[in-house]
DNA sequence: GGTTTAATATACCATACAGTATATGAATTT
DNA sequence: AAATTCATATACTGTATGGTATATTAAACC
């Protein structure tokens, strides 16, 4: 059974992701969390130690449901390249997926907490790192079996293919236009086509 | 001759855009930029309206900046591929050069300011635009004198290049790993000799 | 060089901030 | 159902916030 505080930890957490996502770290205030909550400081500050670690557990939240995402994009039966596809062409939705989290949560909090939040500066910092590794041993195993032929490391070019999609994401966000996306997809969709499937 | 409070306001646009840029707008509060001018909120408020103004200012400082050198990249005699590539060898310094600034002025004003400030996002969303098209003249310019040969117009292409280049700076900033930037103008290198100098 | 005008400093708002001690209320346990 | 533990609300810190009215000082002009 689940108790009462853990409950309403969840609540919290997943009440204020969006908002954190939304507006940063420190463009969030208690207030704001506590009208979305329609909580107290008590029972927020009862349950965390303090805003910063409030703010770290919400990213982690947004993290896991774009990992959870990933996984399951990349995870799906058939080729690498079926499985590369499948997940270039989730970010072709990227932003109504994200809407809901208040964006991107990698852009956002990597850019936001930069100079403003060690904490979440380097928790972004390796979620990154996750997602490539992520991508990179589809590729991997796409090489060793010979479906695919990258002109680098797996690595290298799971790198690659993660800028790309976050330059995407990053235009998509300051323009606010899902053109950036749909573009970034079909130029991607022909790289691999092109370049490694061979 | 210039008046004292034009040499004034000029220091403190020059003196506060860095940390607007750095630490966002709300997350530069007035203290900061009194601490950093040595001046008071009367000199500051003499000058400047609001603090929302002020930060207009400050990025439109920023942009110019970047926009002259962008201008002069581009504007190099030679061919349009010269140019082109001028311009992306140029980003494989960005870190260096926007360190000054206190970071890319595009990419964090316009993640930063997106769900705080609209007049500053919109500003980034214009110049933006700018950018782009500054970069798709050239190409067009390639493309009329039979140069160049891009698979779409040069105003995607541009925008498509453009994309790739903010995807490297993002990952760069997020993860403090200038490979980014090494790595995605080696890649668009050989984009831009392999595919569209034909 | 004295006077007027412009520019900056000082002192002060009211409000919002993150955080806390304690009181009250709700779940559990026995 | 009573006792006890746990969870939330209330009321309150001290400090920092953006902004302003006014006093003071410095510059510009005649």
């Amino acid at each position: 059974m689940t108790t009462k505080a853990e409950r309403t930890t969840a609540y919290i957490i997943e009440t204020v992701a969006p908002i954190f996502n939304k507006f940063g770290y420190v463009g969030t205030s208690l207030s704001d969390l506590t009208e979305a909550t329609g909580l107290t400081k008590g029972a927020i500050y009862g349950n965390f130690e303090n805003k910063e670690a409030l703010a770290l557990s919400a990213f982690e939240y947004n993290k896991n449901h774009l990992l959870n995402i990933i996984d399951e994009k990349l995870g799906i039966a058939g080729t690498a390249t079926d499985r590369i596809f499948s997940l270039i062409h989730f970010y072709r939705q990227y932003d109504v997926f994200t809407m809901p989290f208040g964006g991107c949560p990698i852009l956002n909090v990597g850019v936001d907490a930069q100079n403003n939040n060690r904490l979440l500066a380097a928790a972004v910092k390796e979620t990154v790192k996750e997602i490539e590794g992520k991508i990179a041993l589809v590729i991997e195993n796409g090489t060793v079996n010979g479906e695919l032929h990258v002109p680098v490391t797996p690595l290298q070019f799971a790198k690659q293919l993660y800028t790309m999609l976050q330059g995407a994401v990053a235009m998509a966000t300051m323009t606010r236009d899902r053109k950036y996306l749909v573009n970034t997809v079909a130029y991607l969709e022909q790289l691999v086509k092109k370049e490694i499937k061979k």
